[in-house]
DNA sequence: CGTACTATTGAATCGGGTCAACGTCTGTGG
DNA sequence: CCACAGACGTTGACCCGATTCAATAGTACG
């Protein structure tokens, strides 16, 4: 757990609209970085409430950010993929308000607290980046809150989808036979604000049309067009014409 | 529009857990600030899909940033308050994703581009600051996705309530008899991913329980306490015992 | 006073939720 | 090798919260 991995590597740099990084930043990462941990697919990462001081960046792996309500439900906020930045809600406010919890089995860099502002006073390029990483993110979160305030569910599932595929492709993960794809229907549904139910049928629906596949724990796209336009627009043409 | 209002004291500086700046920073944001501009109720500030190289700073005044989808559904993702910042996103993907709207006659603080990134070398501190209000704005919109994913929308109407009054005396527009509230019913159906008529029916119940009154474009809270209670859980007691 | 925006209210309808089974796959241990 | 448990996926029947449609009032303003 320590120089074993170069953080010249890191997928956090293949992120569009980054500057790539000075051999003295890069020292300066590789030694801000306390070490690296694993942490195995369902575990938690940070809790909710949490006062933890730890600041983590995902290497490998997929998770994702949630809130939960006293009565047990849940809302997923956005997916995290390699190259996202964990805690900084947290950092911020010294307490995290949601919750991080690992999609598949996980490897995570581990920063301290108190390092951040120091790579804030000495690489303020860094810290440009990481505004960049939050700004980011929150493009992501409202998306989903635009996907789950006003769209149908059946633009809901195909948006998830498109969305999901492009940033797993984006992030090297795509393929010829689709990507991996290690989320359940209960994530969907919890991410889509629809019920569990729900979510199956409409997904079962965009199956039929032959839209995707889902199997084995992976996604193929077989018509990402189509999946795009229903995201985009399937409100009005929905009561006219039903699909299937 | 020039040196007539100043920077020490901008309603920004208010924000809690912000580091009170040295007047090194105060001049350096004082000069970085190009100049002052008024915008009236209902103006756009930023349109969605700008390419557009502004940055502004809410001085007065209350806006939104709003998603809106081909057909006219709408979604808004926050409200702003004096001290929130403007067009983050757009700085660093190049291209505004959503839009922002002036809910009532606004005074911004503009400035430029490129003035950012010298913002982050020559003072660290305040690029820190710029990410702390980038992480403090997400976590708005994290909340109201969950509020849009998974609350009812008797919890939706009684939370909006809470946070906006909660809000707007944290920002000193408090007062005796309840805050100043621009919102029209259909800015709260939009915030909320709630039909307009619905809203309506809703706000009427929490009225017609002498939890708040709404007149005269003032909200006054009557009971606080309930209103967070119906806003934080009120999912399953629905069901067993209506209000009203 | 007319135009336009906002608020209000009832009635009909529907998208999605809830409930309840059942199927399927995997791992585990006897 | 099979029995069993537990997690996940699938499906039908029923119901309800929320939307839609439609019509009526304020209210602000030129």
């Amino acid at each position: 757990m320590s120089g074993a991995t170069d953080c010249a590597a890191c997928p956090l740099r293949s992120h569009a609209g980054f500057q790539s990084n000075s051999p003295a930043e890069l020292a300066f990462i590789q030694d801000f970085r306390e070490r690296e941990r694993s942490i195995g697919a369902g575990m938690p990462i940070l809790s909710e409430g949490d006062t933890s001081d730890r600041l983590f960046t995902l290497r490998a792996g997929w998770a994702f950010r949630h809130r939960t309500l006293p009565d047990g439900r849940r809302q997923i906020l956005n997916f995290l993929l390699p190259g996202d930045f964990i805690g900084l809600q947290s950092e911020i406010s010294g307490r995290c308000p949601h919750g991080v919890e690992a999609l598949t089995a996980v490897r995570l860099c581990e920063f301290s607290r108190d390092g951040l502002w120091e790579l804030y006073r000495r690489f303020p390029s860094l810290g440009y980046d990481i505004t960049w990483l939050a700004s980011h993110e929150e493009w992501i979160v409202d998306e989903n809150l635009l996907t789950n305030g006003r769209r149908s569910a059946l633009e809901r599932v195909a948006m998830i989808l498109v969305h999901l595929a492009r940033r797993a492709e984006s992030v090297g993960e795509g393929g010829p036979e689709g990507i991996v794809f290690p989320l359940t229907q209960q994530h969907l549904a919890d991410s889509l604000g629809l019920s569990l139910v729900h979510t199956n049928k409409t997904l079962k629906r965009l199956q039929a049309l032959g839209l995707h596949e889902m199997a084995g724990g992976r996604l193929r796209l077989r018509d990402p067009r189509a999946l795009q336009r229903i995201a985009e627009y399937y409100a009005q043409p929905l009561k006219s014409r039903p699909l299937i």
